[in-house]
DNA sequence: CGCCAGGTTTGGATCGATCCAGATCGGCGC
DNA sequence: GCGCCGATCTGGATCGATCCAAACCTGGCG
C-alpha cells in the first residue's frame, strides 16, 4: 500500500523488515526459508512487511552464510565459423530455462582456448559457482577427471567414453540411435545403397553415430563395404567425400554425421545436376538453422536439448543434495525431422 | 613448494594466509587489492603464502562487503526456429570474452516470454548483478525506461529509437551504413535495378536498414519506386516477396534486411531457373552460418559483434565507475562479406 | 495451582572479506 | 638525542543473512 520507493535508495534488509513487522530478524528469515515454523498470524504480518518494502534477501550475504551461490558454471565453447553447428544456442537457452525452474542461474565463463582447465580453477576456489556443466567430454578431455579430483560437483553433457576414467554424472544423446533412425527412414523408403559420411575414426562420437548407420544396414543384410567416408567436419570435405562415393559406390542416399557435412553432399548433388530427394536422398544431424532454411529442406536428426538440460539440472540437484551418492547417467533418444531431402518413397 | 592439497578440504581464507605469512588479515587483503601499500619484502612473503595455500578470495564475502558482484546480467532471447538468426551465439560469446578481460562474468537469466521485465527485478533487488546488458531495444520495449527509473546501471545493444525516453548508454551497429555498403557493392558491379526486401515499416530497425539502401540508390539518381517489399522475417515471405518483385519490377539484384529473407530470395531464383549471382545478385544481413555454408555462398553484411561487446563492457565500466556521468552512445560500422551470390561485374 | 512439553520467538555468534581509525616503524632535520 | 611525518601494519567493526542455543509463550495435566 505504501509503494513509496520511487527512487530506490539502498535495498531493504532483513532488519528493516523485522522492524516494520515488529519481530526479530530470525523470524523474518524463517518466514522466508521455513514458513511453517511461524504462527499463521505472524507469518502474514511478516509477509506483508516484505511486500510493502519490496524485500529480497541479499544474495552475497546469503551465499556467504550458506556456502552456496546457486550459480551453475558453463564454459563457452568457441564458435566455429563455416559450420552449421547449432547446438550451442539452443542448449544454453534450454539450460538457462531449466536452471531457473530449479532456482539456479547460469554463469558463463571462458578461458584461454588452448587450456581447457582455465577458468574452472578460479571459479571453484573462489566458491563462485556451486557446480559446473561440462559440455565437451570428447575422449582425452581432462576436465572431467580434473574436476573429479577436486571433488567439484559437475554433470557432463556427453558420456565418459573412456572406461578408465572415474565415473561421473552425465547426460547424453544416443547418436547411434539417431543415425539408425535416419538410416531406417531411408531404407524404409526403398533405398538399399545408403552411404555414410562421417568423421575420422579417432572421433568417438563420430564412430558412435556411424555404428547406428551400420546397425541399420546390417539388420537388413546389406553390405556396407565401400559405402562410407570419414573426413573432417567441413562443407568442403563433405562435398569431396560424397563426390568420391558417388563415383565409386553409386549410393542413392546419404546419412551424415552433421548438417555441415550434409550441406557438402547437397553441393555435390547440385553440381552433378542430381535432384535432392528425388534422385538422391540426404539426412543430416543436428537440425541446425541451416537444415531449416535451406531449400529443399534438409531432413535431420534433432537432439532433444531441452530434455537434456532438464536432466542435467535434475542430476545437479541430486549431486548437490547428496554429495556422496552414486553418479548416474541418462541417455536420451533423438528424433528425426523429416523434410524434402528425404525424397519420396521408392517402392 | 608444499602443494599438499590432494584432497581439497575447505578453501583457505584470508586468515589462513595471514597466519602462514605472519602478518595481519588486513595486510593480506592489501597484498591482494593494494599491493603498493606494502613494503617489498612483506609483499613477497604474503604472495608466497598465497601461492602455497592456493588462496583466492571468497566471492560471497567480498561481494557482501564491497556491494558488488562483478556479474553482468544478460537475458536470453528465445531462439527462433526457422530463421537464420545467428547473432545470439556470437554476441554472447564475445560478451563473455570481453567481460572476462574486465574482470566480470556473465550471468544468464530468462523469464516469462510475455513479461519482458521478469527476471530483471529479482536480480536487481537481490543485488545479484552489478549491471545489465539489454539486447532488444526495439521501440516500445519497456526495459530501458524501467531500468532507468530504478537507476539500475545498464548498457543497451541498440539505440534508444524513441526520443522521448530518457537517454541511456548504448552501443549499436549502423544498419543503414551496412545496407548502403551492400547496395553500393552491387551498384559498383553495374546493377541499376537493385531491389529491397525488408521488414514492415513499423519496424524501426528494418526502416533504418532500408534507408541505407535508399541512400545508395538516391546517390546515383536511381528511382526506387516499386523496387521494395516489406514483409515478416521468414523464408517463405522472402520467397513470395521476391517473386512478386521479379514479376513487377524486374530487378537484377536484391539487398535484404536479413539472411532469412535472403534465403527466401535464393529459393525464388532457383524455382525460376535463374543463376544466383550470374543472373540475379543477392546480399543478406547478419553473416549467419547459413550464409556461410549455403551454395553459392551468400554475401552478407556482418555486424562487428566482437567490437560491440568490447564497447559495451567499456561503457559498463565507465557507468559503474562514475554513476552520475553522462551516458554515451557508440555506433559501429558493419562490414560486407562478399561471396558468390554477389555475382560478377557487369560492366 | 504449579509444572512440563511443544510450539514460537529471540539474541548472539558466525560466514570471510573490506573499511576505518589508530598503533607502530623508520628516517630525517635540527 | 629529540620530535615529527609519512610509510607500513594492525585490531575491531561491519556488510546482511543464517546457525545455534536459549528464552519465551501456551495449553494440558496431575
Amino acid at each position: 500500500m505504501v509503494e513509496s520507493r520511487r527512487v530506490p535508495g539502498p535495498p531493504p534488509t532483513l532488519a528493516d523488515v523485522a522492524e516494520r513487522a515488529g519481530v526479530s530478524r530470525q523470524t523474518v528469515s524463517n518466514a522466508v526459508n521455513n514458513p511453517d515454523l511461524l504462527r499463521a498470524d505472524t507469518l502474514t504480518r511478516v509477509q506483508e512487511a516484505i511486500v510493502e518494502l519490496g524485500y529480497l534477501p541479499n544474495r552475497a550475504a546469503r551465499n556467504l552464510r550458506t556456502r552456496a551461490s546457486h550459480l551453475i558454471g558453463l564454459r563457452m565453447q568457441s564458435v566455429q565459423e563455416g559450420t552449421a553447428n547449432a547446438t550451442g544456442d539452443r542448449f544454453v537457452h534450454s539450460l538457462v530455462e531449466a536452471s531457473r525452474e530449479a532456482g539456479y542461474h547460469v554463469l558463463l565463463f571462458s578461458g584461454e582456448v588452448d587450456d581447457p582447465l582455465a577458468g574452472y580453477e578460479d571459479l571453484l576456489r573462489s566458491t563462485a559457482v556451486d557446480a559446473f556443466v561440462v559440455t565437451d567430454t570428447y575422449l582425452g578431455n581432462p576436465q572431467a577427471s580434473w574436476l573429479e579430483e577436486r571433488r567439484a560437483p559437475f554433470v557432463a553433457f556427453g558420456r565418459p567414453w573412456s572406461s578408465t576414467a572415474p565415473p561421473h554424472a552425465w547426460v547424453d544423446v544416443d547418436g547411434a540411435a539417431g543415425c539408425r533412425l535416419a538410416a531406417d527412414h531411408l531404407l524404409d523408403k526403398g533405398h538399399t545403397r545408403v552411404a555414410w559420411v562421417g568423421w575420422g575414426d579417432d572421433h568417438v562420437i563420430g564412430e558412435d553415430r556411424r555404428s547406428g548407420w551400420q546397425q541399420a544396414m546390417d539388420a537388413r543384410g546389406l553390405d556396407v563395404t565401400g559405402l562410407d567416408a570419414r573426413v573432417g567436419d567441413t562443407v568442403v570435405e563433405g562435398r569431396e567425400a560424397s563426390a568420391a562415393l558417388l563415383d565409386t559406390a553409386a549410393p542413392s542416399a546419404f546419412v551424415c554425421a552433421s548438417d555441415t557435412l550434409a550441406m557438402g553432399v547437397l553441393h555435390t548433388l547440385r553440381e552433378r545436376g542430381l535432384q535432392v530427394g528425388d534422385d538422391v536422398a540426404v539426412v543430416g544431424f543436428d537440425d541446425s538453422q541451416v537444415a531449416q532454411v535451406v531449400r529443399p529442406g534438409l531432413s535431420s536428426v534433432r537432439q532433444p536439448l531441452e530434455q537434456v538440460a532438464v536432466e542435467i539440472v535434475r542430476a545437479l540437484e541430486a549431486l548437490l543434495a547428496q554429495p556422496g551418492s552414486d553418479p548416474s547417467g541418462v541417455l536420451l533418444t533423438p528424433t528425426l525431422e523429416v523434410r524434402d531431402s528425404s525424397g519420396p518413397d521408392r517402392r
